[in-house]
DNA sequence: GACTCTCCATACACAGATGTATGGTATTGC
DNA sequence: GCAATACCATACATCTGTGTATGGAGAGTC
């Protein structure tokens, strides 16, 4: 009975995220959605004041679902061996789509916040990463290096995947490869 | 004499690489760049049939300064030991600019030739990053992981920048974590 | 010193996108 | 069953950017 229900607030950042991740952010205006979705800007300007509005809208959505979703639920299983979880955390990175950030981080060209709101993610994920390699041994220093190697393996995904992109035993090696020379004791 | 030359094509090439490393692609409109230049549309349509014959002229002189150049003059003195002159590509490439990398990939997304351009500059790199591990003793697979992460280390810089940047040590560290379990009977 | 070639300004028509004003329809609450 | 609310269409003024047409200034050539 619902078969042509009218469209909220959410359904229009949910757009904007799509049309973000496969056309970048100049895709973000409101007569193009508007076609897309079928109906006229006035829909747009119901719900949002201006184009701007709906860029902080879209760009908060993005935020939520980058950091908060994943490694909330990375921090949860924390259990025994680090090793494994760094594994699993690895897995999971690599095998989730990724062309949002490079859009996120160049829409920050032209949009302040975004590029704040790309800086302030990747600062929590780097943080968090570092943590789990001095946890897991290493001295600071090499810890952050590896946090830093790691994340940009993760990243560059965005740049590298038609040339190469990494299989299941490539991403073993990876992690093993970052988290040698400080427990050779430990196994 | 001649403190007010006029243009050249070149110059026009000039500004638009410099307006997309600073603020995009979406930068690179005849109007901007005009007020900029402090000249007319008028000269712009002079030395391009329309904005996508300019598009396509600063994207090659992009490939062209990307890959040509420093990739040519880290061949020159291929001479002893891979893992020096490894070391010192790396400190070349994390000491130069790295912002027009991003301005081209998500350029892809609205201009389909800077997406063709993108990857194959980053496959050209990849493979010879690769081949320089495969001669340093690793094995094919091992190489181009190895090469996968360098790359990403130094297209990270662009991502993480503000969140964290390797000094010279760490370059040193990376490096030689990128380079061991190949030639302990080499050292 | 006319001629040509290079470079640029101005003016126009047009397309795409924004924001506002106003009215319309459908649904929900009471 | 009616009024309020939520959602959307239409029309208008405005701004930014494109492309074209036309003419003009300046330097070099013969």
């Amino acid at each position: 009975m619902e078969q042509a229900r009218k469209l909220q607030k959410a359904d229009w950042i949910k757009a904007g995220l799509k049309a973000l991740g496969t056309r970048g952010s100049a895709a973000l205006k409101a007569d193009i959605l508007a076609r897309q979705l079928g109906v006229s800007r006035g829909s747009f300007y119901w719900h949002f004041a201006d184009v701007a509005a709906f860029h902080r809208a879209v760009l908060a959505a993005w935020e939520e679902a980058a950091v908060d979703r994943p490694y909330a639920s990375a921090m949860v299983k924390s259990s025994d061996d680090l090793t494994t979880n760094l594994r699993a955390l690895v897995d999971r990175a690599f095998t989730s789509p990724v062309e949002l950030e490079l859009a996120v981080l160049s829409w920050g060209k032209t949009f302040a916040e975004a590029a704040v709101a790309a800086e302030r993610v990747n600062a929590r994920r780097f943080e968090l990463l570092s943590s789990m390699f001095t946890r897991q041994g290493q001295d600071s220093k090499a810890a952050r290096m590896r946090a830093y190697l790691l994340l940009s393996a993760y990243l560059g995904r965005m740049h590298l995947g038609a040339v190469h992109s990494l299989d299941d035993a490539e991403r073993g090696d990876l992690v093993a490869l970052l988290t040698n020379g400080a427990q050779e004791a430990g196994r």
